[in-house]
DNA sequence: GTAAAATGTTAGTGTAAGCTAACAAAAGGA
DNA sequence: TCCTTTTGTTAGCTTACACTAACATTTTAC
C-alpha cells in the first residue's frame, strides 16, 4: 500500500503524540503539523478507511497495528536520512531535518536499510585501530576524516 | 523560485528533448512523461507564465535561459543522487534511477554539491597508494571496499 | 447544573496536476 | 488542391489536500 507524503506525516505525528500522552486529539495533530483541524479531520478519516487509524466521531485517535508498523518505518527512514545528512555530509541541523523530512517520502525501505548500514560503517571507523596519518593527502585510511576535511576546505561553494 | 516536482520534470524533459532534435513538441513531452497532451499543454503554459519556457500557440517549445539554467541543475542533482545510490549504496540500476528521480525534487542544491564531493572522495580512493589489507576486519583502510563487502554479506536483508 | 471555552465536524472553496471528450489547426500524400 | 492524419487546444471532470466559515459537541469552571 503506497501512502502519500501527507498520510505518512499523519502517521508519524500520531505515533509521536501517542508516546507522550494517553489521548491523541485532532487539535494536537493540527498544532503539530501546523494545519487546520478540518484538514486533520478529513485526513484521519481517510486513514481510518484504509485501516491504519482507529477513531470514531468525537473520539480518540490511535494507530492500528498496521498503522503503527508503518509509522515506525517512516520515522526510522527519516532518522537515517537525517543522520546521513548531518553526520556524513555535515549539513547543518536545521536544513538536515527539513530535507530528511521530505526525502523520507521518496526513499524506499531497501535504500534506507542500505544507507543505515553504510552510515554505521563510516561512522564507526573512528574506533578501529590502524596506522592512520591525518596529514597525508595520499593516505586512504579513514575516508570519513579525509572526506570531511575536503568538504570543509570547499565549504564556501 | 520554488518549482513543483511536476514543473521540474517538464524542464528536465524539454532540456533533454532539445538536445536530440531541433523542435520540441507537446506530443514529444507527453510521450516522454507518459501523460496526456492536454496535461502538457497546461503545464507549459504555466511555465511560460513564470518565464522558464518560450512557446506560442501551435508553435515550438524551448527553454528560456533561466529555464535552461534550472534544467541543468535538476538533471545534475538527479545524476548525483543516482550515482550515490548505484555506486556507493549499490542499489540496482532500475531502482536507483526511480528513487533518484523522486529524490531530486526534495534535495537542495547545497546538499547535492556536498553529496557530489563526498562521492568523489569515496569513489576515488581506489587509486590511492597505501598499505591496504582487504582481509582484516580491523583495518580501516579504504572504507569503500570494507563497506561494500559488508553490504554484500548482509544483502539478504 | 449550566454557561463559556475548547474541541470536533460539515460544507464548500481553491490549487496543482492529472484525465477524457470534442474540437481546431497544421502537415503530408494522392 | 483537398482530404486524411497528426498534432494542439479547450472545456470540464477528478483527486488529494490544504483552507475558511459556520455549526455541533464535549469539557471545564464556577
Amino acid at each position: 500500500m503506497k501512502l502519500t507524503s501527507s498520510q505518512e506525516e499523519y502517521l508519524k505525528t500520531i505515533y509521536l503524540l501517542e508516546m507522550n500522552s494517553t489521548k491523541v486529539r485532532v487539535t494536537d495533530i493540527a498544532n503539530k503539523l501546523k494545519i487546520t483541524k478540518p484538514s486533520v479531520n478529513k485526513g484521519i478519516k481517510c486513514l481510518r478507511e484504509i485501516g491504519l487509524v482507529n477513531y470514531e466521531t468525537y473520539g480518540n485517535i490511535s494507530l492500528t497495528d498496521e498503522g503503527e508498523r508503518m509509522a515506525v518505518g517512516i520515522i526510522k527512514r527519516q532518522d537515517i536520512l537525517e543522520m546521513f545528512l548531518e553526520e556524513v555530509l555535515e549539513i547543518d541541523k536545521k536544513q538536515a531535518v527539513e530535507e530528511a523530512k521530505a526525502m523520507k517520502h521518496v526513499v524506499s525501505e531497501n535504500t534506507a536499510i542500505k544507507l543505515d548500514k553504510y552510515i554505521t560503517e563510516v561512522l564507526n571507523l573512528g574506533d578501529l585501530d590502524c596506522n592512520y596519518d591525518e596529514n597525508s593527502e595520499k593516505c586512504r585510511n579513514c575516508v570519513k576524516i579525509t572526506a570531511k576535511n575536503r568538504l570543509r576546505k570547499n565549504s564556501s561553494i
